[in-house]
DNA sequence: ATATTTATGTAACACAGGTTACAGAATAGG
DNA sequence: CCTATTCTGTAACCTGTGTTACATAAATAT
């Protein structure tokens, strides 16, 4: 395989434990390559046929789902070492539901189905690390479904924060994305986040000053992803 | 294993083309059992811990998800010989983000994780078919969120007729479901599902007489799909 | 057949969130 | 530094869907 890469691939998550060797073995010039994309590339197109293993060698890309009237939402981040869509490629009809983006410059390793199937079978690691990135990948859609269907905005934005706090560790948390960003990932339209933000400021629940968001009240925060209403 | 069931096993999908003998070695007494339960039993709870894989024997079994205030959707029905909730077995956190129902009288054989995996990893085709179930799992819930974000009642009524005269292969559809049953299909309320029918009836789009619907303009029906409004 | 439960249609009303428009702030590019 | 984008907040307005309530119809049980 390609030589330059093997040392990333093998350090990769799905390829836990392999040996080099074996690796070597299944990941040929004939059923794998390395392709870099500028940022704000789109790398597949929704309704594109999925063919092969796409893996994050390097950057940020995202997954997002649209309609016919241009309508949007973001659905995942894959940072370095993560596959895309491993449960696509398996599907009985392999369109792919989402559009593939590079959110930086990046470059990614492609690997052919057979040579992915051929490594689950060779190896119980690699065939359990697979089965749950794809175990995974049902969970967080089930949450999104959840999100999507019965949140409103501010229990949108509650759950988020709280999420937040929790990675962050501290209650004065910067926001990695932009208000547009933001909205897009919560499938709301970007004057609505900023009104219920507003709304929220005024409650007292939280601070805002940009992208730094400060949590005043954190328990009815959790009271209102919960379901309470604010008045 | 429990020998009455061996049959039915054997012909189920997930372990298509595997030998009795070594259905018969795999399957023991300790990795599977069968249970029954009867219409409208709750099997498990969103919420549980998903520890062994359930595939049906006989019956429908359905899953449903829900928020803490009590609103619901319906996401599938399994039938017979189906695997349910094959992705959570494995993934990282196995809480199961649904409600599992028995729609109808229904009997199920659970199998340990460690049996299926022993399944997956000693046969190609079983493995195959199992990351088959799951893709298509993946594409399922994406399709899910489509619907959820981006269609309005009377394009979820339209997707779902025009999918309907497909499998039936006609234009005098007979529902399968009530209205509150499909209102819970569609995450909608059910005063709202009758008034977007009677629209779609006064507009001449379809006749409608209890759960027997005529396509009167099969045409209208698509491009309502695509996001032309009635008015 | 009658009684009881469950399903259905309809109407009035409420409200969350989308749309559009615009001005000021922040950021990036030269 | 100035200029040109891009981002952001805000306001007025509109619309789709939920809520509640009730009467009728259909289905089920007695």
């Amino acid at each position: 395989m390609i030589n330059h890469a093997l040392a990333e691939v093998s350090g990769c998550e799905i390829f836990n434990g392999i040996s080099e060797e074996s690796l070597n073995n299944l990941l040929t010039e004939s059923s794998c390559s390395i392709k870099e994309y500028n940022k704000d590339t789109i790398i597949h197109f929704q309704g594109d046929k999925y063919k092969k293993l796409l893996l994050v060698l390097d950057g940020v890309v995202s997954s997002e789902i649209s309609n016919s009237t241009g309508k949007r939402v973001k659905l995942e981040n894959f940072h370095k070492s993560s596959v895309v869509a491993p449960g696509i490629l398996f599907a009985t009809d392999n369109t792919l539901p989402v559009t593939i983006i590079a959110e930086s410059d990046c470059s990614l390793l492609s690997i052919s189905k057979e040579a992915v199937i051929s490594i689950l079978q060779s190896d119980e690691n690699c065939l359990n690390t697979y089965l749950r990135a794809l175990g995974d990948k049902v969970a967080i859609l089930a949450d999104k479904i959840k999100m999507f269907q019965f949140r409103s905005i501010q229990q949108k934005i509650a759950g988020y924060l709280l999420n937040l706090s929790i990675n962050q560790d501290k209650d004065n948390l910067v926001l990695p994305y932009t208000r547009e960003n933001l909205a897009d990932f919560f499938g709301v339209a970007r004057p609505s986040l900023s009104r219920e933000l507003s709304r929220m400021s005024e409650a007292g629940i939280i601070q805002i000053d940009g992208k730094k968001i400060k949590l005043l009240k954190k328990t009815a925060l959790k009271y209102l992803l919960e379901g309470e209403v604010l008045d």
